[in-house]
DNA sequence: TCTGGGGTCCTAGGACCC
DNA sequence: TCTGGGGTCCTAGGACCC
């Protein structure tokens, strides 16, 4: 018997997060905003109806969102990140084996069982992942990762909503391959969709009987596992382990524009601090920090973007070093004149913490300093807040800062924010 | 006026080596 | 006049995902 593989996914997930703390917002149109209130991340199924696409920019949508007085929220991704971990925790004793693939999706292996079992297997799942976090899922099971995922989009297209469906128990599974548009399977995005048409292919039915060698070609073997995938052939294992991260990114967009260097490098400071900050709880040193800075794309006539990478002396995760050469880094970009909207840091050739030696001309005694204030640092901010403890580099005002105006609280993970109930 | 952020993997092409 | 072949490493860019 094929292993059973099901995809839980949590139904528009940041959505769901705001309304298990407002239930008053069932069934009303909400949505989650990107940060600076910019683009729609998450939107409720009413709002989905109302025509607004994924990551559509705000303000083009003012009028509708006044008119249907769609809630909106700016991001509360301490929020999100903690019922995720809930939703989970109440998953994993349910399987032989889990891999988180993102925030708000999972992939785990079931017991083996007939569909139908399957199938009653996934609503007892679902209904107690709702009855612990309050979150809705969707579970599709199949054969294969990217037919799991096939189900979950199959699914969405049926009116009856019980919200799980193993693949293996449609009759006319074919029929419905080929009412599915190519560009839904896992894997098919704007560009191979794009490949694919010219080779008079549209449909995931037709994907499914493709010619290998010909797919082989265009889509190189990517796009060859996931027609494998289709036809039952699992060649994407389940990632239980959580790898190590091979790289660790802290961009933001700036609130307003910003020119002086004094502020750019203030900025990039910050995210430097924070990147760190990710490398430590990860266990982790880098080898390499590149900066990047960008004009606003959609503004300037002559946008300028760059970026410098920069080799440490030394592998570290010390906030410190890696601020000093990442300013030095900017300066080599930084171009007078310009009006500055996004600037990033990304550290990379990243290894185990364990492997971090001193260097020729370091004490270790000097190493192991570094360490415990970093850790007393961490401890601070942990406790009191991100961002109690910085240094000065990154600024006081810091006026760039992104906004969340409409956030809401931080109902699961501060004291001083968890709901109060009246009677 | 206002357009997100964080990842991974793969390929192509150039530099360089023997 | 005639000018190889194979391998590795690195980087940039493309493609995908949520």
């Amino acid at each position: 018997m094929p292993q059973r593989i099901a995809l839980v996914d949590c139904n528009n997930f940041y959505v769901s997060c705001e309304r298990v703390f407002e239930p008053k917002l069932k069934d009303t149109p909400v949505a989650v905003l990107s940060n600076n209130d910019g683009c729609f991340i998450a939107r409720s199924n009413e709002v989905k109806a109302l025509g607004v696409p994924m990551g559509a920019p705000a303000f083009q949508y003012k009028a509708l969102i006044r008119k249907h007085g769609i809630r909106l929220f700016s991001p509360n991704f301490e929020l999100y990140g903690d019922l995720s971990d809930r939703v989970f925790a109440t998953l994993r004793p349910f399987t032989e084996g889990l891999e988180i693939y993102s925030i708000d999706e999972a992939f785990a292996r079931l017991p083996q069982m007939s569909p139908e079992d399957s199938e009653i297997y996934g609503r007892e799942i679902r209904q107690t992942i709702l009855k612990a976090t309050g979150i809705p899922v969707s579970v599709g099971i199949a054969s294969t990762k990217t037919l799991a995922k096939v189900a979950l989009a199959l699914l969405k297209q049926t009116p009856e909503k019980t919200g799980v469906l193993d693949i293996d128990s449609l009759p006319d599974l074919d029929a419905r391959l080929d009412g599915l548009p190519v560009r839904e399977i896992w894997g098919v995005g704007h560009a191979f969709a794009g490949r694919l048409d010219r080779l008079g292919i549209s449909t995931a039915g037709e994907l499914k009987r493709a010619d290998q060698g010909q797919i082989r070609k265009v889509l190189h073997v990517v796009g060859l596992r996931t027609v494998l995938e289709l036809n039952g052939y699992p060649c994407l294992t389940l990632e239980e382990a959580h790898d190590p991260c091979q790289s660790v990114l802290c961009s933001r967009s700036f609130s307003r524009e910003v020119k002086t260097f004094a502020e750019l490098s203030e900025a990039v400071a910050a995210f430097t601090a924070r990147a760190a900050e990710k490398l430590r709880k990860e266990c982790r040193v880098a080898g390499v920090i590149r900066v990047f800075v960008e004009t606003n794309r959609f503004r300037e006539k002559e946008w300028y973007e760059n970026m410098k990478s920069a080799a440490l002396p030394r592998e570290t995760n010390g906030t410190p070093d890696l601020i000093a050469i990442a300013l030095s880094a900017l300066k080599q970009i930084y171009r007078p004149g310009r009006n500055y909207k996004r600037a990033g840091v990304l550290l990379l050739e990243l290894r185990d913490e364990r492997f971090l030696q001193p260097d020729l001309f370091g004490s270790a005694e000097e190493m192991k300093r570094e360490v415990e204030l970093m850790k007393v640092l961490d401890a601070i901010n942990n406790r009191f807040g991100r961002g109690t403890a910085r240094f000065l580099a990154e600024g006081i005002q810091q006026s760039w800062k992104m906004k969340r105006p409409m956030k809401s609280p931080a109902y699961t993970t501060r004291i001083s924010e968890i709901p109060v109930a009246k009677c």
